[in-house]
DNA sequence: TTGTAAGCGTTATCAT
DNA sequence: ATGATAACGCTTACAA
């Protein structure tokens, strides 16, 4: 246990009010000038560090702050969504860095959201961070606390509703750009590969690419679009093989994740394609996984940690002044990160 | 903000201090039955629940746990620790249930680990935990903190201290129980292939293995080791193969990690081998990946749930009562888990 | 057995 | 401008 605003303030011979305002800089003049000072420079000395558990018994807050993720934690790395980690570990960083410590709340699937709702409005918590949920969930869920008057944002959900906070990267702007790039690029052909694990923004990517067809070369892409039946490494390495023999003029690929694009580098190779070299690839996700490729590739980003910063400075600002505030949402535009492929 | 323990004590008609007592259980008989019941009854039913700053501020305690681990949080991800998230997943659900939220703490692994351990005595944390840390880094930080008084478990790491607390599964005696159980169901030759992404553990595995076959076959087992140079899964599928050729006569194979698990029996069918009906193969790790093989793989488990549970019963007990703490740990032994392999 | 009251560290509302 | 002082909700030593 370090030094108290008390004991400072009989240091400095200052009242514990005016420490305390001088240190959390809400003195607006109030106190003088010299003894502001030396307020700042004894606490510096001894190290002070305010008492959050005192801080928000006084205030009525919890300093925490609840991260409700669907299912388990690990599932996640089994479904192949990398991002999510990358999400949850940004959001840590913000929150400490803000001074909140945090609760994960593993939430059951299989339960009914009524009974959810409830048992997270049970929570102790300053605010709420909803990580990468199906929208019709978040959906429910951010309506529930809002009634509650609970801040609340959607990180990684993509509404259709300007009554809640969320942010998302926009799938489909994306995956039209990665479309445009490469039949501006000169390919007449675009193979679109889906081989994500875990298929939730399918139709989103899809549509993405449909129009950028079309906008660009006047024609229906339907059938340049492959997708496997099941989702493993072997799974990919065939679909990726027929999509080739489909398709053999072909030299430009989009993939839907980059999960398994080591498994696509690995087919074209076998199909005498070489990626970078005589056959465009472009991903999307996770750029840790594109840059394990070999050749890295290039992929459309997730933003995550914009989506991050936007979504803890909207839940901050609502915890800090709840009337005030007003729900936003923010849709990422295309990001490219060019690399070998 | 629910009901306080004032509110409920003018509704019982009993002083702040019985319900206090009676709902921290802490009433030796202080209380008279009735009375008991109607506190408790009251609690129930005007959803009681206390307020943790308060708590913590009245007890000098913060409840909160910081969880330390190496690196970025979703690193983890990319080298294959798939066991980590799980481990994060029951950490972070058995301190909820204790009433602890919590802090992670991304330490970055190029710092100087005396840094490291200032930068940490400054948290406001009752406990900490090291989540999967190498050893010698990990010892020096408990260190560190035992000298500060502060609380510490190191969770999935083997240290050869007992002055400290931490829990590991014993690896060495999971590929040497392996091993005898693949030799004495009849196979002569067992291939030990490594597959892992991460290699930190090799050496207790490879330990594990030679004991083995030295104890039940009474040669050196060193030529039917495998390593390969990369970490991909071509890799691996060219590890395997290698080994087959190497080894026609092997119907036993052994696996340093269940990640690329699946693509071991790929090649295993692309030489003519069927794990599970003509060979047997035997994995080490996470379940869910050895279950999304098909055929699903049998291996030996890591148990990161009893670990957790030994770890946070360890950690909660100190920050009870640090004084009478004797520093304590566990290695969990072999866990088989058999599936179809 | 039961109740009173003094803390815990901070914030905010008062007088001065 | 500045400094007492009363909350905030809970625990616990102590008095009754």
């Amino acid at each position: 246990m370090g030094i108290t605003i008390r004991q400072l303030a009989r240091l400095c011979g200052a009242s514990t009010a005016a420490v305390s305002l001088v240190l959390s800089n809400k003195d607006q003049g109030r106190v003088g000038a010299q003894r502001r000072e030396k307020i700042l420079r004894l606490a510096e000395q001894y190290g002070y560090q305010s008492n959050s558990a005192a801080k928000g018994l006084a205030e009525g807050r919890t300093y925490r702050v609840a991260l409700a993720i669907e299912g388990v934690l690990s599932d996640h790395a089994i479904i192949g969504q990398f991002s999510f980690y990358e999400r949850l570990g940004f959001l840590a960083k913000a929150l400490h860095d803000a001074g909140y410590s945090i609760e994960i709340l593993q939430v059951d699937t299989g339960r009914k959201t009524a009974d959810v709702c409830r048992d997270l409005a049970r929570i102790a918590a300053d605010g709420f961070v909803l990580l990468n949920w199906e929208p019709e969930a978040a959906a429910a869920i951010l309506l529930s606390l809002r009634e509650k008057r609970r801040p609340a944002v959607a990180s990684g959900t993509l509404l259709r509703d300007d009554q809640y906070t969320w942010t998302d990267v926009d799938r489909a702007a994306a995956f039209e750009d990665a479309t445009r790039r490469l039949i501006r690029d000169g390919r007449r052909q675009v193979v679109f590969l889906d081989c994500e694990v875990h298929h939730t923004h399918l139709p989103e990517k899809q549509a993405g690419f449909l129009k950028g067809v079309r906008d660009e070369l006047g024609r229906d892409g339907k059938r340049w679009m492959f997708a496997s039946g099941g989702s493993s490494y072997d799974d990919v390495v065939s679909l990726t093989q027929k999509a080739v023999r489909r398709m053999p003029e072909a030299r430009a690929f989009l993939l839907t994740d980059n999960f398994y694009a080591a498994a696509v580098e690995h087919a074209l190779r076998r199909e005498g394609l070489h990626p970078g070299a005589d056959c465009r690839v472009i991903g999307f996700g996770d750029t840790a996984l594109a840059d394990r490729c070999t050749p890295r590739l290039s992929h459309y980003s997730l933003q995550v940690e914009r989506q991050v910063e936007f979504g803890i400075g909207a839940l901050l600002e609502e915890i800090q002044n709840p009337d005030a505030f007003q729900p936003r949402h923010q849709l990422f535009g295309p990001e490219f990160i060019e690399r070998d492929t």
